[in-house]
DNA sequence: AATCCTGCGGACAGCGCTGTCATACTGGCG
DNA sequence: CGCCAGTATGACAGCGCTGTCCGCAGGATT
């Protein structure tokens, strides 16, 4: 119904209130030097006309690029994104900056275009879970004078600011802690084999297999399961593995989304094979699901701190962030070779 | 290292191209009348000075407000808004347009000040999740010509699209399943009650427990606990109803929150009482939780279509578009009284 | 030869705002 | 009383870009 009038301008605001354009602007932007008086006229004037300050004309004028940072993540609906979001998203409020994210679905073409598109809407910053697929358009917004932080997964061929997490201690815990209920046969069910968390998890899982006594000829990686991305995949995976002559009597799962996939493949097994999981996950405690946890919302924090501390002229591309990961036991990661934990 | 040089501007581009500065602008934005060889040189050019379009001063000049739709829900990390948010992005990938988001945290408070900044920046259009403690800051986007479109909880006091569930009707739909199953004393878990979805929620449930025969001078609302918004929370209601002299045998949890509270309240209890949930989750399936399902990301999706339309010159404000919900049997939802069923 | 295209390129204004500089007026102080 | 510091206000340019209007060349048309 409404004719959409066009928005009041601040000359409009400035005439209304008797007032030049310049006084008007002071006022609205609660400069000093403007009469309490003068100041009041001008809020009332805005108010009647409904105006809004035009804050692209005002960061053009200024030189601002703008008030936004990006964040390109793998999918939106993954609870570990979204928590990364989270904690992006709250440090960033306190300094007036808003939070434009895009999901890739960890297609690198995705990555290049999303990054392209941010770089053209003149974010501030860029925080970036890569793909990894490639870098150019990261490197090319680097070079624009755009701060690029890595974060979960650190920067290749890059020099950038990353936050990770210590993956590789995390797998060599968790494997080491299923050894220590008596395991011999565990399985690694993981993620895309390209991506350098999937890697740091496989190494810290070979770490702690390869230490243990070897029959001769025997392959560390017998048990090693990659490139399964989604629930899904990761079920397939561990039915698999599970049907092989002889079993794993545990398993560990790289990430949140294979770990609920192994989950999904143990229904109606007499005994469910022990189980640490990378990530924590909603319901984990009812499950009663050991895993190696961490906290998402705090990386997303520390990498949108970097972002701004970046922003403030701080020297990019130091040593990776590399915060902490915790076992917490629960039950299937203690469970002895044969015994159901559920 | 690098020196933070201020970025090329089109001026730049045309002088190292050695054509005017409007030819440039032509080139640079694929218009028309430009002869190839021109383009050329004008592509190299910028090429070579990492020009970038300053899509703020092309966007000012044009009038054009800005290519971001704004999405303000309760918190990013609750996967129900994660899923919404992901439904939103895919929409407007296909537009060019790109999402900005941030978390009210359930406040009005921050409702009102993230509202006002988003259309301070000139979002075209706002996708709201509204905590409903006041419309004031969205109503008056509304008469700025920004078209605001309610998602899962409609709008109240306002004339605007909405998108919503059909939340009375699959709360029914599960209380009736719950009957069917032979309770009839049924618990009800509820979220923040100013909330439309819960209010609806509850009237689903009232609708089939009223339908029951009663004793007389029997309150409908007795197993009824309200305004909790976390699992926690939730957790603590459960443990409180099932110390009742006389216990509920189900319950009936409002969303996702709550369910995954009541689930963590039934850990070492000889045996759980049924359960319906409203909204589905992760690993519901291996738990065995009956629920009344639902497509947030469809939500997000035509949500975010509505929007566009009304950009397009689309009348706003017509009938609220009510999505359908299916009751998913897990197990938890046909146990009958007294029967475990994990 | 006069006319009209069509393809190409340029000059210029101005989107809405703020930084700079200039002006006018106050009061305090030596 | 003259001068300076401080406050209140305004005129104006210009951020980087694009829409409008205009000019010029060369080929087609009458």
């Amino acid at each position: 119904m409404t004719i959409p009038k066009s928005p009041a301008t601040l000359v409009d605001v400035a005439e209304r209130a008797g007032v030049s354009l310049k006084t008007a602007s002071r006022a609205v932007n609660g400069e000093p030097h403007v009469a309490e008086a003068t100041r009041q006229k001008v809020a009332k004037a805005a108010l009647d006309l409904g105006f809004q300050l035009n804050s692209m004309a005002s960061l053009l004028k200024r030189g601002i690029r703008s008030n936004f940072i990006g964040l390109v993540t793998g999918d939106l609906a993954n609870p570990f994104y979204s928590s990364l979001a989270k904690g992006v998203e709250r440090e960033l409020r306190s300094q007036g900056l808003q939070l434009v994210v895009s999901s890739t679905d960890e297609s690198g073409e995705r990555e290049r275009v999303l990054v392209e598109e941010m770089v053209a809407r003149q974010v501030r910053a860029l925080i970036v879970v890569s793909t990894h697929e490639s870098n150019d358009t990261l490197r090319s917004a680097q070079e624009r004078g755009i701060p690029v932080v890595f974060v979960d997964r650190p920067a290749l061929d890059l020099t950038a600011d990353s936050v990770v997490l210590d993956n590789r201690a995390g797998a060599r815990l968790a494997i080491e802690h299923l050894i220590a209920a008596g395991h011999r046969r565990i399985g690694f069910i993981g993620d895309f084999s390209r991506l350098p968390t999937h890697q740091q998890r496989l190494d810290g899982y070979l770490d702690a297999i390869e230490a243990l006594p070897t029959k001769s000829g025997q392959d560390p990686r017998e048990l090693v399961r990659e490139d399964f991305h989604d629930a899904a995949g990761a079920r397939g995976a561990a039915l698999e593995l599970l049907s092989l002559s002889t079993p794993p009597t545990a398993l560990f799962t790289s990430n949140n989304r294979v770990t609920i996939g192994a989950l999904t493949a143990f229904r109606g097994l007499p005994v469910a094979p022990a189980l640490v999981g990378f990530d924590d996950f909603d319901l984990s405690d009812v499950l009663g699901v050991t895993v190696v946890s961490h906290d998402p919302v705090e990386m997303g924090s520390r990498a949108a701190r970097i972002a701004l501390e970046t922003l403030e002229s701080r020297q990019p591309g130091g040593e990776p962030v590399v915060l902490p990961v915790r076992l917490i036991e629960r039950g299937s990661g203690e469970a002895a070779p044969g015994v159901d934990w559920r």
